[in-house]
DNA sequence: CTTGGGTCCTGTGCGC
DNA sequence: TGCGCACAGGACCCAA
């Protein structure tokens, strides 16, 4: 899926278009994705203004003026594409309000009164939209329990050192617990472990509070890049205005089994394991 | 409580 | 060209 980089590159892309804009329009081509849609959604969306555009974890949540906030999360192949009206977009579209054709999956299509689109297409339908009261979205099932925001404050050595403490999950298990820190996944969990040289397979609990420390901020740089850079985009993924994120270039380890690994002087070779379903792509030599 | 495996879906790329 | 299989950025749920 896309994670924490490429949602808040779309949250970005989105609130241009979307912040201070009324939804003229909801159109909803299924009753469901991973879930049903909540009760009503396109009347409930139908005439509400988006007051503000947020992120935590890996959802996005539109905040209207209605009093209800409108969770959506991308799955593994969600996209937000906008399209028309609005700043910044190509001018013969602006001047006609064009839209492009639909597409297999677009499965929620919101027009703003400014005459911009916004089309959720979600292939896979692991995404996922709710509607919620804007009070309780801290509290909604889906959000409830998440932990620290990886790039805010409450997140720092001190606390990932005692989230560690006496785990004995692996540490490329531990990362990827949303419980424990919100929004990565299994690309930046991989390049932050190797940059730490930290082995994925090493329990959290046995690796010194000094290396658990080193982690915070090399997690902290890896995101800042990857949303400096518009995210990476591998298949599905794209920003809001449908251009290709470039962090996938920077990848040291993800995806480059059996390539010379790149610490300098390091002769070893990536490697790739499948722990819990999911592929740890590290070098066994520079990371213990 | 923790943890691993199965599951929900479609699409793509590869070996044969 | 076609077929079957492995695999893909998530994360819930349940059995052990």
């Amino acid at each position: 899926m896309p994670e924490l980089p490429e949602v808040e590159t779309v949250r970005r892309g989105l609130a241009p278009v979307l912040e201070g804009a009324r939804i003229a329009r909801a159109q909803v081509n299924r009753p469901d994705l991973r879930w049903p849609f909540p009760p009503r959604m396109a009347e409930r969306l139908t005439g509400a203004r988006v007051d503000r555009l947020r992120r935590r974890s890996k959802y996005i949540l539109a905040d209207l003026d209605t009093g209800e906030t409108l969770i959506v999360h991308l799955g593994m192949s969600g996209r937000m594409i906008v399209s028309g009206g609005g700043a910044g977009r190509d001018m013969l579209a602006q001047f006609h309000h064009l839209h492009p054709a639909p597409e297999k999956h677009d499965h929620v299509i919101l027009d703003t009164d400014a005459g911009a689109r916004v089309t959720f297409n979600d292939a896979r339908r692991f995404g996922a939209m709710d509607l919620c009261p804007t009070e309780a979205v801290e509290e909604h099932w889906l959000l409830k329990g998440i932990g620290p925001e990886p790039l805010g404050n409450a997140f720092d050595e001190p606390y990932l050192v005692a989230a560690f403490h006496g785990r004995r999950t692996p540490v490329k298990a531990a990362l990827l617990d949303q419980r424990i820190v919100a929004g990565l996944g299994n690309i930046y969990v991989c390049e932050a472990l190797f940059r730490a040289g930290i082995s994925p397979l090493r329990q959290a609990g046995r690796i010194a509070a000094p290396r658990v420390a080193a982690l915070v901020p090399i997690i902290r740089d890896v995101l800042t890049e990857a949303i400096s850079a518009g995210g990476s985009s591998l298949r599905d993924y794209r920003q809001a205005d449908g251009e290709l994120g470039y962090f996938q270039h920077t990848f040291r380890v993800y995806g480059r089994e059996d390539e010379p690994c790149q610490t300098p002087g390091c002769t070893g070779k990536i490697r790739r394991k499948v722990q819990a379903g999911r592929s740890s792509f590290y070098c066994p030599d520079c990371q213990r």
